[in-house]
DNA sequence: CTATGTGCAAAGGATTTGCAGGTAT
DNA sequence: ATACCTGCAAATCCTTTGCACATAG
């Protein structure tokens, strides 16, 4: 993504091989991975490349807003990547198969604005999970 | 709580002077408390309490539906005390000054409920937060 | 009695940092 | 040239575990 590296460069930072896979893989996954994860995509690429940088490039990310920390409670965080076009959304998990579904609700959000603002706060941003349960009986995702 | 002790022997659990102290403690202090705080809570009643006893006694409660944790993003577990007479709450946490306020909204849960119904899900638990500005001009909660 | 709990210290897993080279600009 | 980066390993932070002793039921 070119806005990435014409945001480096704005900051003076540098664009380098390893960086630059990071970061394309990143987007190109483009699912809630973790540090792991795509350090082993990467690592298909470029066999040397270490733990550290993958988490420097990570929070590079996260500071320069392409990427949001998320963590869904098994430990890790996981990086959401924030494509500049779509609105953010929030995060259905479920319970059974750990799937995790995207969605977005004007209403919801309409709600929620109106919430912050009666208590005197405006939104900077927002984290919400729905941890359900499918209602499709024998759903073919359910675990176990 | 007696609540809590009586589900202690039901599951064949014990009583100590160190357990009971730290969940009275817990209900007590009734804010989103991490390990860490909570030992030093306790430890000045009882000094020679160890982190281990302390981490022990959050895991129980949760596991036997007394306490929520939380992740706010700081790095630390925190515990939501559940008090059974409230319905669970949301949270909006001020960005200034990092205090956090509970809230509430049927609206919010009708439009959560819908939202869920209509992926063929049924919500189990939820996790909102609302990271948010106080928009009261130079709010004495501003930090720095 | 004997299963469960405690305190300590050591282990664990995820993430960060220090350092001695590399390498973009 | 000289910041900035990298890989490695060591360090750090929060949390869990192993173990020998203590204690509740």
């Amino acid at each position: 993504m070119e806005a990435f590296s014409s945001r480096l460069q704005e900051a003076g930072l540098k664009s380098t091989k390893q960086r630059d896979l990071i970061v394309e893989r990143f987007f190109e996954l483009d699912k809630h991975i973790n540090a792991e994860e795509l350090l082993e995509d990467v690592r298909g690429h470029q066999p040397r490349i270490g733990y550290a940088t993958v988490y420097r490039t990570l929070k590079l990310l996260v500071e320069q807003g392409f990427a949001l920390p998320k963590d869904f409670g098994d430990g890790q965080t996981r990086y959401d990547p924030i494509h500049n076009q779509d609105p953010q959304h929030d995060h259905l998990i479920c319970v059974d198969c750990r799937k995790i579904i995207e969605f977005n609700d004007e209403e919801l959000a309409r709600r929620l604005h109106t919430i912050a603002e009666g208590m005197q706060y405006s939104i900077r941003r927002k984290k919400l999970e729905l941890y359900a349960e499918c209602q499709i009986p024998r759903c073919p995702n359910k675990l176990g």
